[in-house]
DNA sequence: TTGGAGTGTCAACAAGGCTGACGTAAACTC
DNA sequence: GAGTTTACGTCAGCCTTGTTGACACTCCAA
């Protein structure tokens, strides 16, 4: 039976959260918690004429507008022509709009307009009354432990794209 | 200014964890993480002709030998056309056993063979190492805040599966 | 001026979702 | 016993979103 007196356990002792039906039940976890995650705006998206691609795309160019496609690119980890035919139809309806660069002409750097800062709004406010509820159901600490898991998870190119966004975004 | 003299303050102080920008930040934490999640086995899967969904179909089966088709249909939340073209060619492929159920004859139980045991040991081995060296690194609290926040996002239905996995799973 | 980087586009294809329709067998219900 | 419902399989076709490969254009830098 496992030691409950002591709520952190020296190292070494009391690993039951590292056995492997407790890793199962993370990946289940993980697995049943994305699906959630995704399925607010999912459901708006679908009466569009759009997916879950160009919810990201908006996301990450309201969040770091001005970004070029090569950065988004990269954020994003799809190749360009996939980005490519996600991007030519959010600025063909006039949600985003691409504006050469002024130092670099061959760049092009990304902006929301008003009409897709609406969108992204719409979709992230569903997005988010979700993850407000989780949070403040699981309070702060567990709050902190999940950032704090998740970052691990992380691939070391996606940590730097992630952290990069906490420092340089908004 | 916060109060900081208190890890867990009363309810109406420092709910900072709660603002957009937290919240956005947990929705690209999220996004990231899971791209991880799912590098490895997907790496797996490249080289055969198998994708994520039957990763998913391996891992539910393996997780619940016996499980009838309709069941699997309501974890998975994918329509039945879907989830058969997978099945079937693990069937095929002699990865999955489909055996006609004792007292409903309608039903199909599902169990892996050695062979379909074998992958998904290997891919939910690469999985799995993944979120032990998440799990260590982050300590037992952060991975119980994981757990908890995760869970708090899940749909109801979801959670349902999810804990009845957990306890009749196995 | 030439090579390479950044960008965009076309074509073709695959995985894996979806809907709708239909068939079969078994179980349930009246 | 007849009719309905349930569980499952399958065919056909569509969509989104990912992939590769090939090619062109613009501009910067050596």
């Amino acid at each position: 039976m496992p030691d409950t007196r002591h709520p952190k356990p020296a190292r070494g002792e009391n690993l039951l959260f590292l056995t492997d039906e407790q890793l199962r039940q993370g990946s289940e976890a993980m697995f049943f918690a994305y699906r959630g995650f995704t399925a607010d705006p999912d459901r708006i998206l679908a009466d569009m004429a759009y997916g879950r691609a160009h919810h990201r795309a908006l996301h990450f160019v309201g969040r770091a507008p001005g970004t070029t496609v090569n950065n988004l690119l990269n954020i994003l980890g799809v190749t360009k022509q996939s980005l490519n035919r996600v991007l030519r139809t959010l600025i063909a309806d006039g949600l985003v709009e691409s504006k050469i660069g002024r130092n670099d002409k061959r760049e092009r750097h990304l902006h929301l307009t008003e009409q897709g800062r609406a969108l992204e709004q719409q979709l992230s406010d569903a997005q988010r009354a979700r993850l407000r509820a989780a949070f403040r159901d699981a309070g702060p600490e567990a709050v902190a432990g999940f950032r704090t898991v998740l970052e691990a998870m992380m691939d070391p190119e996606m940590h730097s794209s992630y952290t990069k966004l906490r420092e340089t975004g908004l």
